[in-house]
DNA sequence: AAAGTAATGTTATAATATAACATTTTATTT
DNA sequence: AAATAAAATGTTATATTATAACATTACTTT
C-alpha cells in the first residue's frame, strides 16, 4: 500500500494487510515527530493491536495480550495509551461495540463514519465528505455547531450478504 | 402537544414537557394494544423515567428512582424494560453516552439521528429523510447493505451557543 | 545535577450490563 | 374452572467497561 490514505473500504477481499499495519505505525510515528509528542513503547504496541485486524478491538482483549508481554500492564495502560491515540485520532473508538479500530485517515478524527458487518464483524470507513457536509449543514440549519460526528452504520457488507 | 409525531428539535426553549411525557405513554399505550404487547407498569414507569427530561437518562439513575418505588427493583429489572422499549422503538439508546431517550417519532427506530449539546447535555432528533437515504445510498453503492444507523452528532445547541 | 513535566506503575473501585435460575403472573387450552 | 404454556418479574451473582487516586520512574529543560 504504502500511500498517504491507509483508508479501507468494502470489501476488504485479501489485501495485504501486514503493510496496513505498517503503513499506520509509520503514519503515527511521523505525525507524533511532526507533533512533538512521543509515541512510547507502549502506544505503539496498543496501537499495532488495535491495527491487528479490521474487527474493532476491544480494550481488555488489547490488555490481555500486554499482559502476557509485560507484567504491569493493568486497565489504565491500556485506557491510557487508547486515549492519547484517540486524541492523536491514529484510533477510533465504535461507540456502539465499546471497541476501537485503528484510523485510516487520520485528520478525519472527528468525522468517521463507519460501516459495521453484523455478520462478520468488520468495519470500513466510508469517510463520504458530502455526508459529512450535509450532516453539518443540516445541524447549522437550525442553530446547532457540530464539533464530532459520530456515524455507525451497521448492517450486513456485499461478501456476507452474497454468502446469506 | 398531542399530535403523532412528538419529535423535539432544538432549540427546545419552554416546552410544555408534561405533554411530551403523557403523549409519549399514550402513543407506547396504543402502539402496544395494537401490536398485542403488554406495556406492563414497570415497562410504563421506565419509559415515563427516560422520557422525564430530553437529556439522554442512565440506566442506573433510572433503577435508582425505581428502587425507592419498588424492593424488587434490580438491574435486570431495568435493562429489561429498557430492551423491550429499545425492541419497540419507544426510547433509544445514545451509544456514545450509554444513555436513553425518549423516541419521538416512533418508525424512525433504526435511524435515529442525534444533535448532542456537549454543554447543556440536551439532545433533539434530527430525523432528517434526505440524510437516512443519502446513507443508505452510499452505502449501498458499495454493496453495503443498511439495517441501522447510529447517528450522533456532538456540538452546541443555538442557545448554548449564543451565551458562549 | 536539579527541577519540572510526562509517562507509567499500582491498587482500588466505579459504572455499565448480562447470565442463570426461581417464582409469579398472565394467557391459552382443555 | 383447572391445567398447561408462555411471558414477565424476582433474585443472586458476576461479567464487562472504564476511571480515580496516588506512587514511582523516565524523560526534558534549565
Amino acid at each position: 500500500m504504502s500511500q498517504s490514505s491507509n483508508i479501507k473500504k468494502f470489501p476488504l477481499g485479501e489485501h495485504q494487510h501486514a503493510s496496513c499495519i505498517s503503513d499506520a505505525l509509520q503514519a503515527a510515528e511521523r505525525t507524533c515527530k511532526d507533533r512533538g509528542l512521543r509515541l512510547t513503547p507502549i502506544r505503539k504496541r496498543v496501537l499495532e493491536l488495535v491495527w491487528a485486524s479490521h474487527e474493532p478491538v476491544k480494550a481488555y482483549d488489547v490488555l490481555d495480550i500486554l499482559r502476557s508481554e509485560r507484567d504491569s500492564a493493568a486497565p489504565p495502560t491500556v485506557y491510557r495509551a487508547l486515549e492519547f491515540l484517540l486524541d492523536e485520532g491514529f484510533v477510533h473508538k465504535i461507540e456502539s461495540l465499546n471497541a476501537y479500530v485503528g484510523c485510516g485517515e487520520p485528520g478525519h478524527a472527528d468525522a468517521g463514519q463507519f460501516l459495521i458487518c453484523d455478520d462478520c464483524g468488520e468495519v470500513a470507513e466510508l469517510d463520504d465528505l458530502e455526508l459529512a457536509r450535509l450532516i453539518k449543514q443540516k445541524a447549522q440549519q437550525i442553530g446547532f455547531a457540530v464539533e464530532q460526528q459520530v456515524i455507525e452504520i451497521k448492517g450486513s457488507c456485499a461478501e456476507c450478504a452474497e454468502q446469506n
